[in-house]
RNA sequence: GGGCGAUUAGCUCAGUUGGUUAGAGCGCCGCACUCACAUUGCGGAGGUCACUGGUUCAAGUCCAGUAUCGCCCA
């Protein structure tokens, strides 16, 4: 796809960044900072820098420890999406987070071949773009169409993870299909088939009639279809005197009759049905009012059928044991009538037709009554030669033809309209239907309680801990695990059949090889031969010809072996034994019982270890309406269209920022106008149009469905979220910031700095430092990202922006202050783009090197040289011993106060610019706290503080706010308006009452001071104090406006 | 049918082991662009914490039920 050419604002209204080669001591690149980010020219310049440096790649190193992650390998099947952004960016921020932290990191990249879905897209194209099916163009023509699909998207799922600025090791990409991930099919295979856990056998499964090939239980899809239930008399063969003539079955699908070996009857009618009235009369009794309607229903229908259908099936059960047949009518083939419990009696006629070759259920009745299987359809989803004259009708087509035959024979009953539960292939979203064919299956027993066993140990922590669940109760069916695929594309299953051959041939033939194991087919008259590296030729066994296994492997199979076999397993390598067990899995919820469990079995069985230590499981991103993302429906946002708007570091900034432990998010998407980048709502109507008109300026733009080429011809709109704004904003406010501090360090010298040289602010701002840095690492170490990311926000923003530097501005000025000034200043933003850095690398890196070249020596004391890149620098420790509570107390009082006189600034309407004086009435130690912080006022509020103490007085015409154990006065003469001070104030004291009374009433309960803890009653009463002096204090200032 | 989760301001979300007056961003309203940043600054308005019960001195937080929505499994 050629992506538009696009122009950020900031590009048109700024200048990027020049000079990247200046020297040391040249700082004339200060002049050409861009007042907005340029996220775009940052993110071409560093990564290709990392890159070359080398910092990506890691080897074995005795003296660290590893820590590792491999990638969830995406499906080449297309682009990366939103949610893979999502998946990306966590597994960097912790992979960048741990490299700073000095651990050997390790991130693996790769793609998965992702077998059905590949060669479904690609199959889908070549029938739509050349008219032409897959046979037409034979095994090798299609593997090669696919390959070349593969690499086309592999170029860009790999682009795509670079441009959000992964730092994978490049040099270990792995693909599936590769030979090393092949190798690693092969050994297991082969070492799964010597121990008897793999098998092939006959076995109904899913069969996809379109793609030709059985699907697994997880890659179908179940939809309500409107159907009939078709009641259909069957002959009985020589009934007795007293006996009917006929048995009644219903079925949703008639054709399947040409396939039945059998009808049952339920064993014992009479007690089945009394217990389901006795069930129904029991939910009747606890029901809610509104469903007692519909299961009075039921029970009328079940009691009725005491009296209608009873006597005769309890007659037919006896029938059964007594070995009558009935005439499948239209074949005219006998078969048994036989008791089962699968026949319920409260359902239908209470007989069952049996088609053990296409019904899971009848299946099952065949396996318990030795009842022969009669498969009807060819793997194209036409009727076989069993079905007699019906032979080579497709399924709907032979339906209409049975049932127009059985009523031309009289033999149709009722036919009601029906609802039915009709299972779909997720890949071609055609009809499943169940399939009786040979198959290969890993036997789950003893591998999944492995698998189990490592999690209920402790050995993989999954987190959040609710999905330990999921996974649990997956593996406890321990069900057999179908791994053959009808399909060209994969890992062909390396089997050789030989139906000629004695064992001992076989062993003659492969004397002294250990790579070479058989066995008897158990169901199949033939020897299955598998070969552990080398294919084996036809003629491998002198005198018989070997053929072989044409079906490839499920993709899960090779994606089980990931952990190890990107890492070289089977081969015992370095990196093998340095980097395996991994440290964490990261992925989402829909994967746990596919992937991750599996993962965990294989490796377990493999490696003998578990293949990682913790699984994270994140949320999953769906739009405003709840609704997952997917490119079918429309809502789907590109990454690349975020990252082009609102750059990298917005995109994981904010992916980082909701990622909090809930099992979905949702994200409200818009489309952008290309014509005015106008932000458009979309809605459930507008995100399938080719073309919408934008409110704002009234162009049209193309969506992803303009087909047509007057659509096709407009420019496309982008599906963008707004919800990323406040990432770029954050970004944006950040770099801001780095520029002010980087002016501001033109003429900077390292130096220590001694305790007592340091100010108020700065022991403030260190001490939050201390805190936060202490917060963020404790966060990111149990995947709390979102924590981490808002405490980031709130500490850069509100903070270091809002108060750090601010404050530091006048300092600045000031010759004698400046160098503490500046050193504190490039010390905090030094810890702070470390911090950032696994979240927004991009912008923290070009800070860094622009810091770097004015202040390359920075620290408080000791002084520590920059490295060359901040992704190579350490993560910050925090510093015990500069957090100082005191002085955070200190500031938030500071803060308060700061606080009541912008808000009395602006609730007077006191032009900006002008000066006031502000007094502060409160107790002298509150006064010595804050005072040094005086001057402070000025530049953050236009302000002067003229008086503090427990004296200071009220001025006659003034406004005020009344804090806890604090007033604040500005003396407003001639500037206020005294009604809407008195208004203010009347205001505050109905509040100031409202919360007395709570109290109030709190601590007269008798109950709450005798049994609530002591420490809480006294906060209550220490509270109610502080309100009682509040209110007095602020009747006494409305007593004093309102006097004439 | 079973399991998991959600429901807090107009929107999207925080809210630790139950304990002062429930927070943020966006949006909205008012004010402010020479002096890092209008992707900005300052201030403000805005909440029956889905509903019904229960436990407790005390519930957004714990328990049960109801409703709505979402996801997973059958």
């Amino acid at each position: 796809m050629i992506r538009r050419a696009f122009t950020s604002r900031a590009e048109k209204s700024a200048p990027s960044i020049q000079n990247r080669n200046t020297t040391m001591d040249d700082s004339s690149f200060l002049n050409d900072l861009p007042k907005q980010y340029d996220h775009a020219a940052a993110q071409q310049h560093w990564y290709p820098f990392w890159e070359r440096q080398g910092y990506f790649h890691s080897q074995p190193r005795a003296d660290r420890r590893p820590y590792t992650i491999v990638i969830p390998p995406p499906n080449v099947t297309g682009a990366l999406h939103l949610g893979h952004a999502l998946n990306n960016t966590l597994q960097d921020i912790l992979i960048r987070q741990k490299r700073m932290q000095g651990y050997e990191t390790l991130w693996i990249p790769g793609t998965d071949h992702a077998g059905i879905a590949t060669q479904a897209v690609v199959e889908k194209r070549l029938l739509a773009e050349e008219n032409k099916t897959r046979h037409q163009l034979g095994r090798e023509g299609l593997v090669k169409r696919i390959w070349a699909w593969k690499d086309a998207y592999e170029t860009r799922i790999l682009d795509q993870l670079k441009q959000m600025g992964c730092s994978c090791d490049w040099q270990r990409l792995r693909f599936t299909l590769d030979p090393v991930c092949a190798r690693a099919v092969r050994h297991t295979f082969f070492s799964l088939f010597k121990e008897r856990l793999i098998y092939r056998g006959n076995r109904l499964v899913n069969w996809d009639p379109h793609l030709q090939t059985a699907v697994a239980d997880d890659e179908v899809f179940h939809e309500t279809v409107p159907g009939h239930f078709w009641h259909i008399r069957y002959p009985v063969i020589d009934p007795r005197p007293g006996e009917p003539a006929f048995v009644t079955i219903a079925t949703t699908r008639p054709e399947t009759m040409l396939g039945d070996t059998a009808v049952a009857v339920h064993p014992d009618p009479e007690t089945t049905l009394a217990g389901v009235i006795a069930g129904l009369e029991d939910r009747i009794a606890s029901a809610p009012a509104k469903e007692k309607p519909e299961l009075e229903a039921e029970l009328a229908d079940a009691k009725g059928r005491r009296e209608t259908h009873l006597a005769g099936l309890i007659q037919l059960r006896d029938m059964a044991r007594d070995g009558r047949q009935l005439l499948l009518p239209l074949l005219n083939r006998a078969i048994p009538l036989v008791a089962d419990e699968w026949a319920k009696p409260e359902m239908g006629s209470g007989c069952v037709k049996i088609t053990p070759a296409h019904d899971p259920n009848d299946y099952e009745v065949a396996l318990r009554h030795g009842l022969p299987m009669v498969n009807i359809l060819n793997p194209d989803g036409t009727l076989n030669a069993n079905a007699g004259k019906y032979a080579g009708l497709r399924v709907v087509e032979a339906r209409d033809a049975v049932v127009a035959d059985l009523e031309q024979a009289g033999l149709v009953g009722q036919v009601e309209d029906r609802q039915i539960e009709l299972a779909h292939s997720d890949r071609s979203k055609t009809p499943i239907e169940p399939y009786l064919t040979d198959q290969w299956f890993v036997k789950m027993d003893r591998l999944a309680q492995t698998a189990m066993d490592a999690v209920t140990s402790g050995r993989v922590r999954i987190l959040p801990e609710r999905y330990t669940k999921t996974y649990l109760d997956w593996l406890s069916e321990k069900r057999d695990w179908p791994v053959s695929r009808q399909l060209w594309w994969g890992h062909q299953i390396p089997i050789w059949y030989c139906r000629t051959a004695t064992e001992e041939e076989l062993q003659r033939a492969f004397a002294g090889r250990d790579d070479v194991a058989w066995q008897r087919d158990a169901e199949g008259d033939q020897w299955l031969i598998c070969a552990q590296e080398e294919d084996l030729a036809e003629n491998a066994v002198p005198g018989h010809a070997l053929t072989r296994e044409e079906h490839v492997l499920d993709t899960w199979f090779s994606s089980a072996l990931w952990p190890h076999s990107t890492l070289g397993w089977p081969e015992k390598n370095a990196a093998l034994e340095y980097y395996y067990p991994t440290s964490v899995l990261i992925t989402s919820r829909d994967i746990i019982s596919l992937w991750v469990a599996r993962m965990v079995l294989a490796g377990l069985h493999n490696c003998g270890e578990v293949p990682f230590h913790e699984v994270y499981i994140h949320p999953k991103i769906l739009d405003g309406y709840g609704e997952g993302m997917s490119k079918s429906k429309g809502n789907g946002v590109d990454p690349v269209d975020v990252m082009e708007k609102f750059g990298a570091d917005s995109l994981r900034f904010g992916l980082a920022y909701i990622t909090t432990d809930t099992q979905d998010v949702r994200m409200p998407v818009e489309f952008e106008c290309p014509h005015c980048q106008a932000l458009l709502e979309q809605t459930r109507k507008n995100r399938v149009a080719p073309r919408i008109e934008c409110g704002k300026c009234g162009e049209f733009f193309a969506t992803q469905w303009a087909e047509k080429p007057q659509d096709k011809a407009l420019p496309r709109g982008a599906v963008v979220s707004d919800r990323f704004e406040i990432a770029r904003n954050f970004c944006n406010k950040f770099w801001n910031a780095s520029r002010f501090a980087l002016m501001n360090l033109r003429d900077y010298e390292a130096a220590p700095v001694a305790e007592d040289e340091l100010t108020v602010e700065d022991r403030w701002i260190l001490s939050r430092l201390a805190t936060v840095t202490g917060e963020v690492t404790e966060a990111l170490a149990v995947y709390k990202y979102a924590d981490a990311a808002r405490t980031l926000y709130r500490f850069a923003w509100d903070e270091f922006c809002s108060f750090f530097i601010e404050m530091v501005k006048h300092r600045l000025q000031d010759e004698a202050a400046r160098p503490v000034a500046q050193r504190v200043l490039a010390h905090t933003l030094d810890a702070l783009l470390r911090l950032l850095h696994p979240m927004i690398p991009f912008l923290t890196e070009e800070v860094w090197q622009l810091l770097g070249k004015l202040a390359a020596k920075r620290g408080i004391d000791p002084l520590r040289e920059a490295e060359p890149s901040v992704m190579i620098s350490p993560w910050p420790e925090a510093d015990p011993a500069r957090r100082n509570p005191q002085i955070e107390a200190q500031f938030a009082t500071f803060q308060e106060i700061l606080k009541a006189v912008r808000e009395i600034r602006s609730r007077q309407n006191v032009p900006p610019k002008k000066q006031i004086e502000l007094a502060v009435r409160c107790s002298r130690a509150v006064a010595d706290l804050v005072q040094p912080l005086e001057p402070y006022f000025q530049p953050l509020a236009q302000a002067r503080a003229t008086r503090w103490g427990p004296d200071v007085a009220a001025p006659r015409l003034g406004a005020s706010v009344n804090l806890p154990g604090i007033e604040v006065f500005i003396d407003l003469a001639g500037l206020i308006d005294v009604e809407t001070e008195i208004t203010r104030k009347k205001e505050e004291i109905a509040r100031i009452e409202q919360f007395i009374a709570g109290k109030e009433k709190k601590l007269a309960n008798a109950n709450f001071v005798s049994r609530a803890p002591e420490a809480v009653v006294q906060k209550e009463r220490d509270g109610l104090a502080d309100l009682r002096a509040q209110l007095a204090a602020a009747q006494q200032v409305l007593e004093t406006l309102a006097k004439p």
